[in-house]
DNA sequence: TTTGTTCGATAGACAATACCTATCAATCAC
DNA sequence: GTGATTGATAGGTATTGTCTATCGAACAAA
C-alpha cells in the first residue's frame, strides 16, 4: 500500500471517473488505473465496479474509501505537526546555567523568552560547569551558559556577554568614601570566595591573588553567592561578584555597597554552548539573541543577531 | 512521504538504533539512514539527532512519531476494513425479484440468509422483469431472480431450479375427483391470467391457449397472484400458478385445491442474473446455493454448489 | 598509544515500480 | 454508421528504494 494509492481512489471515490480522478492526482488515466487496480489485488478486495459507462462503488469500495481518508487526514497530521514544530522556536530546550548566574539572569530573560515564543517549553537547571559540560555531552540538556570556554570539539559555543566582577563591602567600609575601585585598594583587605566548585572563585580568586595577603577568613568559603554576600554583610570582609548579581534587591536589604572595579581584567565571558549535532540551531540564536537584548549596560554584549 | 517511512521513524523511535530499527523493518541500515535523512528533509524537520553513541529524539521527532503511529493504525483499519469486507458475504447484496415469485421464495430463504451471514444486508425489490433488468444494467440492483433468459452479453445467468405449474381449482370443482391433472382436461375450461406485465401470464397463456377456448372471464387480468386466486376462489375459472406459491397457508383458507400437472412444459425456469462486471461472484454463488438448499421438493434444483 | 568494536553516513550499482505515451475495445449519442 | 467517451492494455522510460561495501568518528580495552 502507498500513500499515493490512497489518494487515487479517494479521488476516484469522488469524481467516479479515472479519467478526472487521475487528473486530479496529477498523474495519467493509465497510472492511475493500474495503481488502483493493483491495491485492489494487494488488499484482496476488489473497491470499484468499472464498466465502459463509469465508475460504482462496491460495499468494501464505500468503506475502504472511508478509512482511507480517515488515514490520509491522520498522514496530514503528521506533516503538519512536524512544520508547526520545525518553527525554530517550537519544542523543549533544556537549558543548563552555572549557579553564579542563573539566579541574576532568569528574572531578566524567563518573562520576554516566554511570551515572546509561547511554543517554547523551557527547563532551566542549574549545576557547575563540569557537570553541565558532560550532561549537554550526553543529552540531557540542550544548552549551557557557563563563564569558561570549551575545548570540546563536538560543542559549539558562542559568546554572548562580558560581565564585569563587582566589589562589595558593607555600608561602613573603610572604602565606602571611594568612588571607584582599584584592585591595588584590595591589598590588606580579607577577600572572600565561594567554593571552589565555582569557576567565579576561581576567577575572582586568580584576580585579587596578587594583592591580598592571606587572611585569617581564608578558609572561609561559600557555597552560594547568596551566603557569600550574608558573610560579608556581616564583616567577615569583601567579595567580588558579577555585575548582573547587583541587579537584584540585595543591596539595601542587607547593607551592602556594591562598585564597579577599573581593571579590565576583573571580569568573566559568559558564553552559550551547545553540542555542534544540535539540530534546532535557530533557536540556539534566537536565545542567545534575546537574552542579549535583556541585559543591563553594566556588562557588555558580545552578541549581535 | 511513504508509509514504510512512518514504520522506519516508528522503529527508529523505539530502538533509537538505526541498525536495530533496519532489522525491525527488515531492510539495511543505510536505507533505513537515508529514507529517515530524506523524509526529514520533506518534512523540513529534523527529528532524530544522531551522534556516533546512538540516537536521540528532538521535539518534533517525539511529536511527528506519536502521529505517525496514529497514521499506522488508521492505515491498518483500511486493510481490516478490506480484508473484513473482503469476505464475500459482507456487505449489502440488491436483490430483484418478479412478483410471481417474491412472496413465496422471501419466507422461504429470508431467515437462514440472515442468520448465516450475519454481515450481509440484503435489500430485496419487487418489479417486473423487464424493469428488473434495466435496473440491473443500471446498477441499481446487483442481482435478479426472473423466470425468463436474457440475451445481454453484459449479464451472467445462473438457472437455479424448474418450478411447475400447479393447476388450482375451488374446492367444489368438477376436477375435484381427479388425482393429477394433464393439459387436455382443462379444455372448455375458463383459465384466468395474470396481468401480461407478469411473465407468468405469458407463459401460463402460451401452455394452455391450445387446450382452452375464448371463456367470458378472458379480458379479466388480475394485478396478482393473490388477486388471482381470489378470482379462482370467486368461481370466476381456474388458474396456474408456480409450485412454490402453494407452500403458503392459502389453499385451505381460500377453499382452493392445487395440483401437479402432468406435463414436462408445465413449468418455468428461474434464474438469478447479475452483471458479468460484478464484483461480488462468490457472494452470487453463497446466495444461489442457500436458495437452492431451502427448497421444497417440489421444485427441481439445477444449482449444485 | 594502539587496537578492535560500534555507531551512523556515504558511494555506487542494481532492481523494483511508478509513470508516461500510444493504442485498443466497448459503449453510447447523434 | 460515425464520432466521442469510457476504462484497459502494451511497452518503454525514469524514478527511487534497496543492496553491498566502505568510511570516519567515538569509545573501550589492551
Amino acid at each position: 500500500m502507498n500513500i499515493k494509492d490512497l489518494r487515487y481512489i479517494a479521488a476516484l471515490a469522488e469524481t467516479r471517473h479515472f479519467g478526472q480522478a487521475a487528473q486530479a492526482c496529477h498523474v495519467s488515466q493509465p497510472t492511475l488505473s493500474s495503481q488502483v487496480r493493483k491495491l485492489e489485488d494487494e488488499l484482496g478486495t476488489v473497491l470499484f465496479e468499472r464498466s465502459t459507462r463509469g465508475v460504482e462503488m462496491t460495499a468494501a469500495g464505500t468503506a475502504v474509501v472511508r478509512e482511507a481518508h480517515a488515514a490520509l487526514e491522520q498522514i496530514q497530521r503528521v506533516a503538519d505537526v512536524a512544520r508547526a514544530l520545525g518553527d525554530p522556536m517550537a519544542g523543549t530546550l533544556r537549558l543548563g546555567m552555572i549557579p553564579t548566574l542563573a539566579p541574576s539572569l532568569v528574572p531578566l530573560v524567563i518573562k520576554p523568552l516566554i511570551s515572546s515564543y509561547p511554543a517554547l517549553s523551557l527547563v532551566i537547571t542549574e549545576d557547575t560547569t563540569a557537570t553541565l559540560v558532560e550532561r549537554l555531552r550526553i543529552h540531557q540538556v540542550d544548552a549551557i551558559l557557563i563563564a569558561t570556554s570549551t575545548e570540546h570539539d563536538e560543542l559549539a559555543e558562542q559568546p554572548l556577554f562580558e560581565e564585569p566582577f563587582w566589589l562589595v563591602h558593607p555600608q561602613n567600609h573603610t572604602l565606602y568614601e571611594a568612588p571607584d575601585i582599584t584592585l591595588s585598594m584590595l591589598r590588606g583587605q580579607q577577600m572572600l570566595l565561594l567554593s571552589e566548585v565555582h569557576c567565579l572563585a576561581d576567577q575572582v580568586g586568580r584576580l585579587v591573588e596578587r594583592y591580598s595577603e592571606p587572611g585569617p577568613h581564608d578558609s572561609l568559603r561559600a557555597a552560594s553567592l547568596e551566603t557569600l554576600l550574608q558573610l560579608v554583610s556581616a564583616g567577615f570582609g569583601l567579595t567580588m561578584v558579577p555585575a548582573l548579581t547587583t541587579s537584584g534587591p540585595w543591596t539595601t536589604d542587607m547593607g551592602l555597597i556594591a562598585k564597579p572595579i577599573r581593571n579590565k581584567t576583573a571580569r568573566r565571558t559568559v558564553r552559550l554552548v551547545w553540542r555542534a549535532s544540535f539540530p534546532n540551531r535557530s533557536m540556539i540564536g534566537t536565545v542567545s539573541d534575546l537574552i542579549c537584548r535583556q541585559l543591563p549596560n553594566t556588562v557588555k554584549r558580545l552578541y549581535d543577531a
